[in-house]
DNA sequence: CGGCGACTATACACATGATGAATACTTCGA
DNA sequence: TCGAAGTATTCATCATGTGTATAGTCGCCG
């Protein structure tokens, strides 16, 4: 029994799908909606995953409508499909790597050269404060639990890059008075 | 006048040539000695990225050695190279989107299902708990300020998940004790 | 001394992730 | 009725990422 690891956002358009039958412009909304502050999942995205949810077959196609409209694939999630759902949600995620992110890349690649990362660092900073005043906002604005769950993660994490900034500039600094 | 955009490792391939010229294998290394806590770069996305540098004029071929060992291309940047890197180090990155982590999408496509996220949550602290008494270990051991850096980043979002993990919690028996 | 395993070094095949443009049909308003 | 805006899907293309094959060298154990 193969279960398809990779996925990430194949599980969630599962997930939409467990609710009941739907089609790819339909899914592409709901997943916007479900996680805000996440980046929009392009329409492209959608149909591909379908197609390869759909070969391993973890959906099946239910109808294709015309009524009023442009053709349109309804989509539903197959016991496979199901299956694979469940076991994805009982299983916990590996913590981490979280840097590969641009930001310790810059940072570190700067470091390396010698430069004064300290310019960047303060631009970024400035940047990721905007942002974060954009999504406090954003915060006070969602309704139900969900969305105030997934928008707290994108905030915890804007602040984490915060506390890093500061505590790189610091270490920078440290470092610098050192070699006076 | 175009400069590529995206590139994520291929830049810090470039700041690593911009030290002097190396040949795949030891950038690698090099890659993966400078930002600890990240995922190791695997050998295929090294060539392939160098192939991408060569194709958009950045690096150069400097020689391609044979004494003693199997034969080694040996890439330089070039002037093209470190304009772009220059220009990289000085933009600022775009703050997020973290959300569309694994953690989140389960979290909230379980909590969508009606289905309680409690253990979830728990299983997933636990793990995390565990990789932070790893990653603390590792930031004792490291000698250089910019390996300190890198593992720095880790751990403050390690930490951001963790305290997200509980609020999640907290949410989730809020509106559990409210439905009651 | 001979072969076997570990290390160095690269190349190839293939799946996924992500973006932009192209297509086509409908509705609604000026 | 013309066209702009919205609905719905497809296609081409490229970057990213992983695993595996290849191929030579080095050292060491029997």
């Amino acid at each position: 029994m193969c279960i398809v690891a990779d996925m990430s956002s194949g599980h969630v358009l599962l997930g939409i799908l467990a609710a009941g039958p739907a089609h790819g412009y339909d899914l592409k909304r709901e997943h916007d909606a479900r996680l805000p502050g996440a980046k929009p999942l392009a329409y492209g995205q959608v149909y591909a995953t379908l197609a390869r949810l759909q070969r391993d077959g973890l959906v099946e196609v239910a109808t294709t409508e015309n009524d009023g409209g442009p053709e349109r694939t309804v989509y539903d999630i197959s016991p496979a499909g199901e299956e694979s759902l469940l076991e994805w949600l009982a299983t916990p995620e590996p913590p981490g790597p979280y840097a590969a992110e641009e930001l310790v890349r810059k940072t570190v690649t700067a470091l390396r050269l010698h430069r004064d990362a300290r310019p960047f660092l303060g631009a970024q900073r400035a940047l990721h404060l905007d942002r974060m005043r954009g999504l406090v906002a954003e915060q006070r604005a969602a309704v139900d639990v969900d969305a105030r769950i997934a928008l707290d993660h994108t905030i915890f994490h804007l602040d984490a890059d915060l506390r890093w900034l500061e505590a790189a500039a610091a270490r920078v600094n440290e470092e610098g008075t050192l070699l006076r």
